[in-house]
DNA sequence: GCTTCTTGATTGATCGTTCAACCAGTAGTA
DNA sequence: TACTACTGGTTGAACGATCAATCAAGAAGC
């Protein structure tokens, strides 16, 4: 639906650029039509009832790749190594060509509640839910010692953020900054490190409180 | 300077309050005149030329929060884990009584560049180069393994991200999240085993490129 | 009497939105 | 074939509301 050769099409990816660059309340409907062509912002009200519902649907229309965790839930007895490789890449995914959906939610995540939670619940939300649950499963399999899973989920994700970040919100001074593939190559390195099985044979450390 | 009793100094909070909240384009300068309890919106521009100085007041008499790597550079001999933790905290503190002014830049930043170059170069920028810095020389010092430290600078910092976003931009839910001091004391442990030195006496291993 | 602070009224610009008219086509009727 | 009626797409002009900013004049303090 709404294929982007037509105008409802045409007028839907203006109004992204303008959202994302300038925000809701600096894209103005006569930029948006500007933006996409259009010699009237009149035409814009026969294909949207208001500004407001124009931005839900650029919103509707952009956010499945918002959704992360993809048939994940599925292979999920896969090794930790395997697992985390493939959630962190479709993670990374986000400072691609999802970069402009990004910046506009990223913007507007403070201002209207509706766009926070429902990014938060689809978004990270689903994601540290899904990890949480993957590295309490290895924990009890013993494939990594126990631990605040948490916090493991948490820093796992967090390790990858910079990396999007710099992308989203910075697209111009990327300077200086490690590739995708590398980067993602060496968070894993370093989790599965430091998470590894201890190798005495038994006995809690000080490493925080226990699995919970 | 610009004490918080003064009738400027109202003004300014109020409109910290109202940026942060709105933003740029949604606060406007009759609504901070209210926040600020002032019976007309005339008086903002007794104190201030026009609604972008304020903004950019707000900005500057809010920034020193902004700049976290406090004396750091100096004790920089001192072991990781001490360095890391004493970062972090003041890193984690940013979710705390800063909030307000960081959701503020966190919603601005995609749309003034000023902004955005700012922040990165007091902010993510200085840390990330002291970090680099610091790792690179416990990696000659043997203290730590060889590895990229610009991956290594920027996961640990991502470790802490999602504690501190969760404040910031969802203070309502922080729901189940982990205590600060839990979560960081998590993180430094898991960073420093995941880059502990080999225990072997010598040897590359595929962990990555080299110490650059 | 002089400076600083404060106010209500006002200006011009711009915003989102509405509206009547116009311009294809396309189908129906004779 | 010619004329009419109707359709969805498109347009320029206009409306009321609201915005940032100005200004002249009053109030307060010294």
């Amino acid at each position: 639906m709404t294929e982007p050769g037509t105008r409802k099409g045409e007028i839907l990816s203006a109004a992204l650029e303008e959202f994302a660059a300038k925000g809701y309340d600096g894209a103005t409907i006569k930029s948006i039509a500007a933006e996409a062509g259009l010699q009237s912002p009149a035409l814009i009200y026969h294909y949207f009832p208001d500004k407001d519902s124009l931005f839900r649907e650029v919103l509707e229309a952009h956010a499945p790749p918002l959704q992360v965790v993809p048939d994940l839930e599925r292979g999920s007895e896969l090794p930790p190594e395997a697992v985390l490789t493939k959630l962190g890449r479709s993670y990374l995914a986000l400072g691609g060509s999802s970069a402009r959906i990004m910046r506009l939610v990223l913007g507007e995540l403070t201002r209207r509640s509706e766009v926070g939670e429902a990014f938060s619940r689809s978004g990270p939300g689903r994601v540290l839910a899904f990890l949480e649950g993957y590295l309490q499963r290895q924990v009890e399999l013993g494939r990594l010692r126990p631990h605040d899973t948490r916090s493991g989920a948490r820093s796992f994700i967090g390790m990858l953020i910079p990396q999007v970040a710099g992308k989203v919100i910075f697209p111009a001074l990327t300077e200086d900054s490690p590739d995708d593939e590398e980067h993602l190559e060496f968070a894993v390195g370093l989790f599965l490190r430091g998470l590894a099985p201890e190798n005495g044979e038994e006995g809690e450390r000080d490493t925080g409180r226990e699995t919970r």
